[in-house]
DNA sequence: AGAGTGGGCCTTTTT
DNA sequence: GGCCCACTCT
């Protein structure tokens, strides 16, 4: 240890040092963005290893797999050895790895499956069919706007009635069947053995209530309890750390509430802001010095965040030094937003950036379209976070299938998805296939199974049955992909997608990553509960220099020296379907403040001025651009020109009748030509 | 009745 | 690009 010798006076300054060292207890960090948040976390894990803590006593939480596996390796780069047997990882694969082992307490085997956002759609579209709710009479809401309310009801702790009431009022007179929906969901998940992500999350919380001594058992090992972004749990979470500390309350937890972005998925920033009130005798300390951003960039971001009133004061300081002030760049429409971002990003290329140093923020996934088209065709590589993950695309989830059946033949969106590829199968004949497999109880029994399906069924069973039947005598995940490559899958692939070599690419990619494990059920947790295979692999193959695409929300806690910020419009940032919710204005300039705070050392906001295809809408700069002083700010004319649309004059035009047009009214395309004049 | 196909529609954020 | 719907075909 003594080769180590960490000298943590010299590493850290005196807030972060204070929480590494006088971390017993309770302990609220109330972090600011680019404070060091990461680092005062890993030196104090490094901290209490040095201690004597053995690893196995220290639970790590995070939200995402990123975050954890950072933490672990910085740990690990700090004590220049690997901490094995730490636990640390996201709530919910902390969550799973529990649960294997207490599963049949719970009335769970220990194979369970693990069900996605999709796999969970599917299932409830079978209860719609079961339950023969008339979907098309009245309109009746989708089963994924269905998954959504179910979810957020349990998510927050609160009567589904109350939450269609509330997020979803056109169906208020159908909550007594929406109810009886999400009991039927109930009973097929586990009919099929499986708990959907919420469940893993419930699950652990009942077993902690209801288990006295497992309870104990595991307070007593998790002797410190470290938690990130704290302001990001929910009732359930925050419970879970609460039992799990019962023994000890050495409970640190490490949040910024200016960062609460998650009350979609019942986040309570209350958490944090309460976390003294729960645990008596809390310790704050506060991380204010900002080791990340430029003064200029950080005034904005101070002043932006001081409009909100729910909120801890704070205030960031720079110690960076001054460069340039944040540009506003109205553009006269998507289209010329994207093209002044593409030839900003080669001009910082010119003079020696590098792509990776740079990103684009956006608010919602589908607004990085036009900026797509414009990169392609410069050749400007990209990488795009916040679209479909690897294990959620169409193919590698059809393999995964095939697998998941292999390892839990009760696997119910499993099947309904393999029945359903195939041709003269559809959802009804799926069903009545599944009465006869559901009998079955192992799945070699399945493969013996003499089906009569239907006359244009029957080919496509037949073919499944003989692709079974090759997998029933093989266990590892990479034989069993293979397996899977070789058979009518194959044909489908092909007959399916034009670019069919491709997805047989990453479906060979996909055994090549299976090979790492050959415990079956670990491969299916992992890949459940994984998402950035895609990313670390597209990075490793080329190790070529990527500017980076991504939401916002997904960017929280990465930094890069040029953020540009696009779609800041009226109108699409704040989204208009968040600032409905209650609080959710507020939580929209949260994540403006996140945004902001991502950027090292330029940061660029754009928006279109005009937007949509068969009626034009006019945008004003959105709300966070407005309510900021103007001369934190520099704005910039694609025409050379001081645009009329400076943030604090409103965009005035006039449409085809010589009518004054003002904000974001609906005009006639004929107007087009006239947005040009106007910049 | 149920499967398949073509076209029109919209698109918040995620483990 | 994905999802749902309406229409057509078996």
């Amino acid at each position: 240890m003594r080769e180590t010798a960490i000298v943590y006076e010299k590493e850290l300054n005196p807030e972060q040092l204070a929480v590494v060292r006088e971390g017993d207890g309770p302990v609220l960090v109330l972090a600011g963005a680019g404070s060091g948040k990461t680092r005062t976390i890993t030196y104090r894990v490094a901290y209490l290893l040095e201690q004597g803590v053995l690893p196995q006593e220290i639970l790590l939480l995070t939200f995402t797999n990123k975050a954890a596996r950072e933490m672990l390796q910085r740990v690990a780069l700090l004590l220049k050895r690997e901490p094995v047997g730490l636990w640390g990882g996201t709530f919910h694969s902390v969550a799973n790895r529990l649960l294997r082992r207490y599963a049949s307490e719970l009335g769970y085997s220990q194979n369970f499956t693990i069900l996605d956002q999709e796999d969970s759609h599917l299932l409830m579209k079978v209860c719609l069919k079961e339950l023969r709710v008339d979907t098309i009479a009245r309109k009746f809401p989708s089963s994924s706007t269905l998954c959504g309310l179910v979810s957020y009801a349990r998510n927050a702790q609160k009567p589904l009635r109350e939450v269609v009431e509330k997020r979803y009022p056109n169906g208020r007179d159908l909550v007594t069947i929406i109810e009886r929906l999400s009991e039927t969901y109930e009973v097929h998940k586990h009919q099929a053995d499986a708990m959907d992500f919420d469940d893993l999350l419930l699950n652990i919380r009942t077993l902690l209530r209801e288990f006295p001594l497992v309870r104990r058992r595991l307070s007593e090992q998790f002797r410190f309890i470290l938690v990130d972004e704290y302001q990001d749990t929910n009732t359930i979470q925050a419970e879970i750390i609460r039992l799990l500390s019962e023994a000890h309350g050495n409970v640190l937890i490490v949040g910024d509430d200016a960062q609460s972005i998650y009350s979609f998925r019942a986040a309570q920033i209350q958490n944090i802001l309460r976390f003294p009130e729960i645990y008596p005798g809390t310790k704050t300390f506060r991380l204010t010095t900002n080791y990340r951003s430029t003064p200029e960039i950080l005034a904005v971001a101070n002043q932006s965040i001081s409009h909100n009133m729910d909120q801890f004061e704070k205030e960031l300081v720079a110690i960076s030094r001054s460069l340039e002030k944040p540009l506003v760049v109205p553009a006269a429409s998507g289209a010329e937003e994207a093209r002044y971002i593409a030839t900003r990003i080669l001009e910082l290329v010119n003079q020696g950036g590098s792509l990776s140093q740079m990103a684009v923020l956006f608010r919602a996934a589908f607004h990085s379209q036009a900026l797509e088209f414009e990169l392609m065709k410069r050749d400007i590589p990209y990488e795009y976070r916040g679209g479909l993950k690897f294990f959620e695309r169409a193919h590698v989830k059809d393999v995964l299938a095939y697998v998941r059946v292999r390892a839990n033949p009760k696997d119910e969106a499993a099947w309904l998805r393999l029945l359903g590829l195939q041709s003269g199968v559809g959802l009804a004949t799926a069903q009545k296939i599944l009465q006869s497999v559901g009998q079955a109880q192992t799945f070699e029994e399945v493969c013996t199974l003499e089906l009569s399906v239907g006359k244009r069924a029957q080919n496509g069973w037949d073919q499944l049955k003989k692709t079974l039947v090759k997998l029933s005598v093989q266990l590892e995940p990479a034989d069993l992909i293979r397996t899977v490559l070789t058979s009518e899958y194959r044909d489908y692939l092909e007959a399916q997608y034009p670019d069919f070599m491709d997805r047989l690419e990453d479906v060979e990619q996909f055994a090549l990553f299976a090979e790492q494990t050959e415990d079956l059920q670990t491969f299916l947790s992992e890949v459940s509960l994984t998402d950035e295979y895609g990313a670390a692999r597209t990075q490793e193959a080329s190790g070529e220099d990527r500017l980076v695409l991504s939401t916002i929300h997904q960017a929280k806690g990465l930094e890069w020296d040029n953020v540009f910020v696009m779609h800041l419009a009226d109108g699409k940032f704040p989204s208009p379907r968040a600032t409905e919710e209650d609080a959710g204005f507020e939580e929209e300039r949260r994540l403006f403040y996140v945004a902001t705070t991502r950027a090292r050392k330029r940061l660029a906001f754009t928006y279109p001025l005009t937007s949509g295809y068969d009626t034009l809408i006019l945008h004003q700069p959105s709300v966070f651009l407005q309510e900021l002083p103007e001369l934190l700010l520099e704005p910039i004319s694609l025409r050379g020109r001081t645009p009329l649309a400076s943030p604090d004059e409103p965009v005035v035009v006039f449409d085809d009748l010589g009518e004054r047009v003002e904000g974001s009214a609906q005009i006639g395309k004929s107007f087009l030509r006239n947005v040009d004049e106007l910049l």
